[in-house]
DNA sequence: CAACTTTATGCAACTAAATTGCAAGAAAAA
DNA sequence: TTTTTCTTGCAATTTAGTTGCATAAAGTTG
């Protein structure tokens, strides 16, 4: 069996041709962040518009991607580092966001530090986003 | 000249009804973000829903209130903390996001630890969410 | 591998959040 | 107080995402 129904397999998703399009295109680059609408422009002569939201809410559900938080009120997802069950945690990670070329990447190399919040207070996730220039726009400097 | 007029002032900000309903009502709790739809239960009979969302795009622009990253698609705002110039940046600080209340609120007195990032990666913003359990819901625990 | 069960897909319609254009009205400036 | 500039309200539109349902495909069982 090939890697990518391997992945879906693993996560309990069945392999579809949507699935096994999308994931692809997600492994491409891992760290990289995708919209819906990212998707649509690739897929969208191939796959119907509602499919590719369902298929990002049935990785997400099944924990094969994560959903980014930023303030543009578009979703953004991106893979999950473990490559295996869908009940192993990702590791809490950075997301940084290019002001320049708008590319919202996942630091997975880079540790949150432990946070202290007042009393009481139970953390439970830590959504970390860092806005700014990234290492390629910045070498690349004007 | 009342305080809440002074401030609107201070941040260029024409003196009208709805600035001073909205700012009155952002300032009676200062650490709550507030979502468009909050605001239009407040003041729909008062004020039309887009001058609302102008309103708040306003505040935004002039640096009066700053916009909350999550992953709900749905803008939330809440008051900076300095009291004047537009100019002067918001310090840095937490959103803690309580899943039992839903509320989310900016904990200023908690700072957020420095961060080391890849080679040429630079900082300019950081958004810091934590989801979890809120002192006040935590202590009336189930 | 055929029949069956379960889940996914495509299409149309719908909902929710936010934006835009424009005429009229209100604030601030001259 | 007139003029200029900015703000408001309303209608229409855009964008993002969801739902219902009939059909089709995937996986399962005898």
């Amino acid at each position: 069996m090939a890697k990518i129904e391997e992945i879906l397999k693993n996560h309990d998703l069945r392999i579809t041709q949507i699935r096994v399009d999308i994931l692809n295109y997600f492994l491409k680059d891992k760290s990289n962040a995708l919209t819906h609408a990212n998707l649509e422009q690739q897929f969208g002569k191939k796959h119907d518009r509602v499919t590719i939201y369902r298929t990002l809410n049935s990785f997400l559900e099944n924990g094969l991607v994560h959903k980014i938080a930023d303030d543009s009120g578009v979703a953004k997802f991106a893979v999950c580092q473990h490559g295996s069950s869908k009940h192993k945690h990702d590791e809490q990670h950075i997301h940084f966001k290019c002001k320049k070329c708008k590319r919202i990447e996942c630091l997975h190399h880079t540790s949150i530090p432990s946070l202290i919040l007042p009393t009481n207070y139970k953390i439970e996730t830590v959504n970390l986003l860092i806005e700014g220039i990234c290492g390629i726009c910045n070498t690349k400097a004007t």
